[in-house]
RNA sequence: GAUCCGUUAGCUCAGCAGGUAGAGCAUCUGCCUUUUAAGCAGAGGGUCCGGAGUUCGAGCCUCCGACGGAUCACCA
């Protein structure tokens, strides 16, 4: 391993700590008395606290002046300033815990554990004086220093690909990314507390599924050895929590990981959270005052008020939030009244609005592409958009006024779909139907259609109660209400490509496909940077490229036959 | 997948008509007993993402590739 100057530093402190006998790594616990955030916010009122604490953190800044420093801590809670003083913590002849243990073989990024008293500084900063310290874990990389002062932050540490990929160094120097973690905790908190505060029940359902059923996705897809059979990862739980409405729970809901194998950007991570929900006996319209009220409280638990800055807007979270239909809100933004209009004249409306479409695309699908592309950005404060089309919706109940349409809404804020909620269809027979339409969809080519359940009608044919259910996406709720940009910043390990060294391709690496060694020592020059570019191309053309750059640079050595080229391309 | 932009010291970044690399912080050495982006003096540290080409000479220009970002496309 190549070691950069600090880090071999870092480790040969570390041997001297040893061979001084201290243990860079001791197993024993460190009992720890007071915190930092505690401890800053209580010792202005009252001096006489924490006038014997014992404390435990990581160092993450050094002033040393001689036989006095000053260092900083980090705990859990926040940071910490610590007082040195060369004759307090050495109090005989021997300084060596001072002048060699804490001035030189301490770095920033190491753990340590101190006892002292609190006081406050000529600069007025309430601060530990520490009378003994430990080494509690010795770090050898260099973490990247942030600096601020005047709330200017300097040197800020801000790559997303390496904050991401090594989020625990982001988690370290970046304080207001610690804080977005802790807010997304809290909100799950709060929700949890909402539904459980109303009696439905937390369960928890299949991840492997033998249908990838609940909503229109591409699935992951992996493999039962003993059963010997495909297995997916789930792309929704619906179809197994409503099992559970009709095996007689009223009301039931999980916080689900589910997983889509579809493009990723800032708003779609492959694996990401939704939490679900559904209720007996209850329909949309109670399930959208359930929405609203529970979003709600959600917003103040978190900020105390119902207003938020969301990027340049301000979101009222307000309950009631507004109602719209589908159809009404296309005709609100484009002029046209799309009420019992048939595929081909939808598909016609969408030419006309510039909207791409393609053969695959049914009636719902059109629409969806209308809403999503003219109307779905509009919606800033919370909306509720309801009765959609019914080939759109193949597990929610027809309207009760309209049987082109079902009782479904979704709810949008910030232009952003966040919610989206039935009267589920519980009645057996139309189920069937609706899941045959699907499969339609499916042989038509959309190959997100969904597959047919037939345990889960086997369910609802025993019967299942009227009932509403809720879908709410956790990670887009998340950004809404801390307000970061993207999912990225909401997941604490989002999924990335593989970090890779780079490892420079070589002569070498042709040899071991079999290219001659004369060429091999060329062929990177002649157009090939890889074995694999190579692979890609025609034997002919490589012999085309190889002999023109043979002439090209008057190389002495036999013009390359095709027949060559082509055992290179066979071999392994 | 497309387009644009980027990749230089541990971190944040500079660099020029193409002439063998700089700053701040961090690190190391010395000084400094209430400092705070501590300070002062000195030092070390780089396959300038990889490869090829043009050139007497490439961090800079050209081509190929890797990785990343933004926008778009795809996407309940």
């Amino acid at each position: 391993m190549q070691l950069s100057e600090q880090e071999i530093v870092r480790r040969e402190a570390l041997k001297e700590l040893r061979k001084l006998g201290i243990n860079p790594y001791p197993p024993e616990m460190f009992e720890v008395s007071a915190y930092a955030k505690e401890v800053l916010e209580q010792f202005p009122g009252d001096n006489t606290l924490f006038q014997e604490v014992s404390m435990a953190g990581r160092i993450m800044n050094r002033r040393v002046m001689g036989a006095a420093s000053f260092a900083e801590i980090m705990d859990d809670t926040g940071r910490i300033q610590l007082y040195f003083k060369r004759d307090d913590i050495c109090p005989g002849e021997d300084k060596t815990m001072y002048n060699t243990v804490f001035k030189r073989l301490l770095d920033i990024g190491d753990f340590i554990g101190i006892k002292g008293f609190a006081f406050i500084t000529k600069m007025g900063e309430i601060t530990i004086h520490v009378t003994q310290y430990k080494v509690l874990a010795k770090s050898l990389r260099p973490l990247p220093i942030v600096k601020e002062k005047d709330g200017k932050v300097y040197d800020a540490f801000t790559d997303p690909d390496q904050r991401y990929r090594q989020r625990y160094v982001d988690l370290i120097v970046n304080d207001h990314v610690k804080k977005t973690f802790v807010q997304r905790a809290q909100i799950i908190q709060s929700m949890r507390n909402f539904l459980s505060a109303k009696g439905y029940l937390e369960v928890e359902t299949p991840i492997l599924q033998p249908i990838p059923g609940g909503a229109a996705a591409r699935p992951f897809i992996t493999h039962h050895n003993a059963l010997n059979m495909p297995l997916y990862l789930r792309i929704a739980n619906e179809l197994y929590l409503k099992r559970l409405i009709v095996g007689g729970y009223e009301g039931v809901f999980e916080f689900a990981k589910d997983f889509r194998n579809e493009g990723m950007d800032r708003f779609h991570n492959p694996e990401f959270t939704q939490m679900e929900m559904y209720v007996a006996y209850k329909d949309y319209f109670w399930m959208m005052e359930t929405t609203e009220q529970m979003i709600e409280k959600i917003v103040i638990d978190l900020y105390g008020t119902t207003k938020i800055k969301v990027g340049e807007n301000e979101i009222d979270f307000k309950a009631p939030f507004k109602r719209q239909t589908i159809l009404g809100a296309i005709e609100e933004f484009t002029g046209f009244n799309l009420t019992h209009k048939s595929e081909e004249e939808i598909r016609a409306v969408a030419k006309k609005l510039n909207i791409e479409t393609d053969p695959s695309m049914g009636k719902g699908k059109l629409i969806d592409e209308i809403f999503g592309e003219k109307c779905e950005g509009n919606y800033i404060q919370p909306t509720f958009i309801m009765d959609y089309p019914v080939e759109m919706s193949p597990l929610c109940k027809r309207h009760r006024k309209n049987e082109e349409l079902t009782e479904r809404f979704e709810l949008m804020v910030n232009g952003k779909e966040l919610a989206n909620a039935y009267t589920e269809l519980n009645d057996p027979i139309d189920q069937r139907a609706r899941f045959k339409e699907q499969l339609q969809l499916l042989e038509k080519g959309d190959d997100e259609a969904m597959f047919i359940d037939y345990d889960f009608l086997r369910a609802i044919e025993y019967g299942m109660p009227p009932t509403s259910g809720m879908g709410i996406g956790i990670d887009r709720l998340v950004m809404l209400l801390t307000n970061q940009p993207s999912i990225q910043e909401v997941l604490f390990f989002p999924q990335m490509k593989p970090e890779q060294k780079a490892k420079p391709i070589t002569a070498d690496d042709f040899i071991k496909i079999g290219v001659s060694k004369i060429w091999a020592e060329h062929i990177m020059a002649a157009g090939f940077a890889s074995p694999d570019s190579l692979k890609e191309s025609k034997a002919t053309a490589i012999q085309q490229k190889l002999n023109g750059y043979r002439k090209k640079n008057k190389l002495n050595i036999p013009a390359i036959q095709i027949d060559e080229i082509i055992k290179w391309l066979e071999e392994d």
